[in-house]
DNA sequence: GAATTAATTGAACGTTCGTTTTATTAGTTT
DNA sequence: AAACTAATAAAACGAACGTTCAATTAATTC
């Protein structure tokens, strides 16, 4: 046989990028082989080197494209937000959100960091420490403004990245919180973290009492 | 040849050991292979095999050790501190200091848990959740003492635990902060997502004044 | 010093790897 | 309907994989 009925190289490449999803997020990117993806497809091994010239691009065009599609939604949603509280819960929410939305990207590109070449690596990283600036440009502009009280800025914006990223680790869809209710536990988080003073508060020069939200844990 | 002049099986034994952590944690489980792990550690693939009885085991045996040695290390530390507080200080401070001095062994219980077949997966698992367990104990406490103000305990265990893990990720010695620098501002954010109270607060009923570590950022 | 055990080598096993080449058919254009 | 392009299959490439086996030498025991 050869070109099947029906074939589409738009349909196959899709198909290709979705299953490749799929294996490198569950089994990781050196484990999966091409013959593995290949089946998962439903096509010889051979049909994959007509869409990528070799697996390394294959990995490498799922992380640009995940990074870049994540930084044109969080630059769309950073101009919503009003004021400096506002913009960091804003960050917190659409983290958390996207990294629900799109688990098998996120869980790639955190885990396949070290699978990709030297070149192809600092792309990556670049785009990546793009991303996280634009929290600690927030966390900045909360200091400047008096907003927060934070003692190390890098340290406390790895540390919300860090502690945000991790929801992906174990967030399940039937779990007993939505995604939404997992957000805005942690914007409460990521609040007491920069050391949010209430609003009012900054005004009267008062103190806080700290306000969580309803949702106990069993 | 045969067996080499010197040859020690617990020298050899510490030896693949040792060379298994660094390529482990620098290239992965699955890209690394046992002709390059024998050269690494100056022997042939075959000899390999007098020590484990594949290469499954080995990496079994890296994760079950660290495991074990780590929540051995903590139950001497846990018994130490005194009161809620101190103790959950003591776990960050014990959890990051050890997370520093065991990079590779910790990065490699975090990054390989995919790596390991079904039945070795439960068992690292189950210790993992031990220790995590002891995170949680400590909160459940501060919350009945009231020492602490938390919405969600679950939740914010594992936000605790993402938080200070991901210190792996970027810390490097020779950065402009020491370990125990980085654990004491870890120590004063983990207190602010607990919603620790002073210990006067608690007393006199008062509310806090937020009170960061001195270190600020460049 | 002979017998035994410990530690390793060198060569090979069959399998799978990522990738290439060639041929063949499906769809599109002229 | 002929010519052309797109999309695939089938088969094979050499290299590398984890692992096994038999032979060999070093160290230890008796």
């Amino acid at each position: 046989m050869a070109r099947t009925t029906g074939s589409d190289g738009e349909k196959t490449r899709s198909a290709i990028d979705a299953a490749a999803k799929r294996l490198i997020a569950r089994i990781g990117y050196e484990a999966m082989s091409m013959r593995q993806l290949a089946e998962e497809v439903g096509v010889q091994p051979a049909a994959f080197y007509r869409y990528y010239p070799n697996k390394q691009e294959l990995l490498f065009s799922v992380m640009r494209d995940h990074m870049e599609r994540l930084l044109g939604a969080w630059q769309q949603e950073n101009g919503k937000a009003q004021g400096v509280r506002e913009r960091f819960a804003a960050f917190i929410r659409f983290h958390i959100q996207y990294h629900v939305e799109r688990r098998d990207d996120v869980h790639i590109a955190n885990m396949e960091l070290r699978s990709l070449s030297a070149d192809n690596l600092a792309i990556i990283v670049k785009l990546r420490s793009t991303y996280e600036g634009s929290l600690r440009d927030i966390l900045d502009e909360g200091i400047e403004t008096g907003a927060f009280d934070i003692a190390d800025i890098a340290l406390t914006t790895r540390a919300i990245i860090a502690m945000t990223t991790g929801v992906n680790v174990w967030f399940r869809a039937d779990d007993r919180l939505t995604a939404s209710e997992v957000a805005e536990n942690y914007v409460e988080l990521g609040l007491r973290l920069v050391g949010a003073k209430k609003i009012e508060t900054i005004a009267k020069g008062g103190c806080d009492v700290p306000v969580g939200p309803k949702i106990r844990s069993f």
